[in-house]
DNA sequence: ATGTTCATACCAACTAATCGGTATGGTGTC
DNA sequence: GACACCATACCGATTAGTTGGTATGAACAT
């Protein structure tokens, strides 16, 4: 079967549109650009995706899956407590700030900005992505909020957006000083912000 | 004099193209629509600027210097304690987020995000604006630090830009959701971590 | 096996529209 | 008449998208 075969070149221009559009935004970002990177032509483009729209779209939903299943596999979920699986979590996404940035950033927090008002489809799956996102660390929120906090007055799910908007404004400094040194310090305040609402008594054992 | 007169069409632009960019980002936004919103012709705008990348800059120059006079006024300056300063200037942004999206967001995060890569200078200005915005949080931040936490082991400029990190996120919260609630909510956690950190007593009066 | 049929995948060349930018000329003010 | 200011018409380049066609291989009858 040449089934893979017959993929590549689609899986090659997803690829290729997710990282030139999280370095470059989406209107800069040309379908002959995404062409060259994948290393196919125009019509194998639109033999695919019946625009680029189409494609973003797709792009975008592509992208929500293999996050998922990246921070699934991802090494915090050992701890038994939930409170440190959030740290790590915090920690994790420190660790991963490598490299170029546009291996680190997220496509959908590039993408919302500046398609929010004129493209509502791009909008929803952005929104809708992150959510998803969000709702894999609300698991960890309840379970350390009941163990930790139980009457605190915040909601579940805004700590978990917030934690959220903390990485994407992250992502922003980054981009604006070419360097990830003051994002991860930011983010290093973020776990400081964990510990302190939960409260985490200072001699107990990680 | 007709003075005012003179560099009203330039003024005009140039707040048009802090509006549009906003909503729909640098690349976007086309010469055309920024002339048709600030309602002067393409022959008007090449006579002030000399191309979209010199507007662009213009406009974000002017930008830095409209927001620090807007934040230099703004009623939390009033609060003798550096802590509630800073707690102010929380609550304020907060206060502001409504009517449109594009009125309260910023257009250096939005900038920044689709031409780091791409547009140096526009890169740079948005790193100083921001920067410029943030030293002037790093006085109240660095007040109550000596107040409240001289230990801290965090730094001053950290927390500064930890604040405009989870700023520049929740927009970009409110444009994937185009609603401001969760950003709000973002920011009350913002609040409270300052709060925590700073370690207000809780019989200490406002 | 072999030839026919058909759909999928792909490609190079093209198009219509839009982009940033220019050329040129007019108008009011000093 | 010199100059800043602005309007209109235009330009070359670039854009997303189209065209007409080829290569490949699976399905099926012979």
């Amino acid at each position: 079967m040449t089934m893979q075969m017959q993929h590549q070149s689609k899986t090659k221009l997803l690829t290729a549109a997710q990282n030139i559009i999280r370095a470059k935004g989406y209107t800069a970002t040309t379908v002959d650009d995404i062409c060259q990177e994948a290393g196919v032509t125009k019509g194998s483009f639109f033999h695919h995706f019946k625009s680029k729209d189409d494609l973003t779209i797709e792009a975008a939903k592509q992208w929500g899956k293999m996050t998922e299943g990246f921070f699934k596999e991802a090494p915090y979920h050992q701890y038994k407590d939930p409170l440190q699986r959030l740290i790590g979590y915090v920690n994790f996404r420190i660790a991963i700030m490598e490299g170029e940035i546009r291996e680190y950033t997220c496509l959908f927090g590039t993408l919302v900005q500046e398609t929010y008002d004129t493209h509502p489809k791009i909008r929803k799956i952005c929104d809708s992505g992150m959510s998803t996102h969000i709702a894999t660390l609300m698991k960890d929120i309840e379970e350390a909020r009941n163990l930790y906090t139980p009457e605190a007055a915040w909601s579940i799910e805004s700590l978990g957006y917030f934690i959220q908007s903390a990485l994407q404004g992250a992502f922003i400094f980054a981009k604006a000083k070419k360097d990830a040194e003051i994002a991860k310090e930011s983010l290093v305040h973020l776990r400081q912000y964990l510990e302190l609402l939960f409260m985490k008594p200072k001699n107990q054992k990680e």
